[in-house]
DNA sequence: GTGAAAGCGCTAACAA
DNA sequence: TTGTTAGCGCTTTCAC
């Protein structure tokens, strides 16, 4: 049966009556080719509306031109399009390096094989980048297989990651808020474990210690199991205000505690910025709707995707120079700034 | 340079002591091999840690193993995940197919050539998955392309879709408001040009004719050109109350409209469900989260992302089936469900 | 029931 | 500067 398919390179050899090869080198932008073939070529090429098959030339250059997304599922449904902002960011480096990307997600609690991700087992890709935090077995499997990979808005022994600059939000954040007069300043947390949240709250300890004051350990409210979310916002904020002295100014280990934080205060009647102030970090969308606009640490994330894409293009590095399995530990510190609003700033 | 690769389908079959042909057979479940030499090539295989290459597959069948998922980047990207659940959905179900899905986003004005998807220019996938609305543009470029396609929540001429029970949707929620008593049942919704919100519209209209009640025109308010967002619910909630006489219901095209005229009411001090009752239709995350749980009309995203997935493998269907362009213009209509809360149950 | 061999469309040595 | 040829790893016809 006859079927109209797409044409060849073959079919451009033959039309432009040089060889495959040389239809390959101009192509490719190799070899030496005279100038009157090469455009000749390229013609030709054009009216034949001829693409070059990737499974051909992938096969024939031993690559797969894919690389795997692995996100937590949870994480990537979360309503706040934080990773998604991310994905975003690798999809469109991806198009400048010729790679498709295979998003894929992963259940919380990851079991080994059960749900090892079919481009991981079928090793149809080439690298592999890693969004937020996931569990170790799954990253342990990934070690084992030798696999150029990044991790972002994470980090784990072994890998090169991309990473927010989160002591220097804190920092950011903190100070802002030690210029507007605020002494008493709390921090609310969740998950320590979270190196991210570890370093916001270390930047936090930092940044006051340097302006001379101590860090009043009742002030520093954590929820070290929960997640760091509204719902748990909100829980810390009715621990906020069971204190025998209130803190003047919080500052929340991200926007979602923060949100929380402030629908509790304002539903038990106190006044934002005017008796307490509060800064978040990430600056999602919601931040800027809030009933009080939330001052926040802003995020880049489509950057830092394409920050991680980059690196990782380069540690799958060109064909020929790919060695055995070498790992650079290398950590790219994606730069924040702060966006102050109404939250922070005491009405004159 | 000796480099430890992966084994391939020769290493089995010397391993096996057979033919890579009879390796061929044994893993595809084809022809007649004898129990014994398929045990062991089985065994062999395993011992190997064999998997085979995609790409030589791929060449060899004359497929790629892929199909697209294209979206709009204001869709994926808005806060609450509707089409992240749907491409989980087809995530979920391509597995099932051995397919991977190549997610990628097109801009709101989509140019052609310039926005064209590269793995629609490559020709490297085997069918196509389009969710929510796009530009005319875009879909006459795939029509161009005769690639197996399907539509999820939306439609258009020549392709089959995946859509949610629009008219059914709004018959449950306006029958629901009609069982509690109310009469005057406004509609408030956005962008009629969407084939959904006009479905909606007249999912309201058809309900209330049959139920002997005649629609009043200036209960119908629609922000034409507007996006339903949270924005123009507010909006259309302002108008809503600066009417002669405000009705006791309000059926909104989706929740983020129905939200923004919740907050609308709130704010100028009407009560939900009491004086103005209230159903929205999506049952998106906030929606439960909503001042005053909103009632909405559930709808099973991933479920839909399923469905789109199998049609389009059919419609893709096994290679030697492949006729040369057929199109089956069958609409699917998944279903929905009304999830009732608080926004229009009054209180006892 | 099994194997030899051609072919999928490309790249890259190597020759010319 | 260009062409010939041998793969890349798989599927599939066609002999045996």
């Amino acid at each position: 049966m006859m079927r109209t398919s797409r044409s060849t390179i073959r079919d451009v050899a033959r039309a432009a009556e040089v060889s495959i090869s040389t239809v390959s080198l101009v192509l490719n932008n190799k070899g030496n080719v005279s100038e009157e073939t090469r455009q000749r070529v390229l013609k030709v090429a054009k009216e034949l509306g001829y693409v070059p098959s990737r499974a051909a030339r992938d096969l024939s250059l031993q690559r797969t031109g894919n690389v795997g997304f692995v996100l937590r599922e949870d994480h990537f449904t979360r309503s706040e399009p934080f990773y998604t902002y991310i994905f975003l960011g690798t999809e469109f480096e991806a198009r400048l390096h010729n790679l498709y990307v295979l998003l894929t997600t992963i259940p919380r609690d990851y079991k080994r094989g059960e749900h090892t991700p079919r481009f991981l087992r079928e090793r149809s890709i080439d690298g592999l980048l890693i969004a937020g935090k996931v569990s170790d077995a799954f990253l342990e499997e990934v070690r084992r297989m030798q696999l150029p990979a990044v991790l972002i808005d994470y980090e784990a022994e072994g890998f090169p990651a991309v990473v927010i600059d989160n002591q220097g939000g804190a920092r950011l954040a903190v100070e802002h808020l030690l210029r507007q007069g605020h002494r008493r300043i709390a921090f609310v947390g969740a998950d320590v474990q979270h190196p991210s949240i570890a370093n916001r709250l270390e930047g936090y300890r930092i940044t006051l210690a340097r302006a001379g004051l101590s860090v009043d350990p009742t002030l520093v409210l954590i929820a070290p199991e929960a997640e760091p979310t509204r719902a748990t916002g909100q829980q810390l904020g009715k621990q906020l205000l069971e204190l025998p002295e209130i803190p003047t100014a919080v500052f929340c280990a991200n926007d979602a505690l923060a949100l929380g934080v402030m629908e509790m205060l304002l539903r038990e009647g106190r006044r934002v910025p005017d008796e307490v102030a509060l800064v978040g970090f990430d600056d999602v969308q919601s931040a800027a709707q809030a009933p009080v606009p939330l001052t926040s640490v802003r995020v880049f994330k489509e950057q830092m995707g394409e920050l991680a894409m980059r690196h990782l293009t380069e540690l799958i590095g060109p064909i020929q120079a790919r060695r055995p399995y070498a790992r650079s530990q290398h950590t790219i510190v994606a730069p924040i700034e702060l966006v102050v609003r109404a939250s922070s700033v005491k009405h004159p």
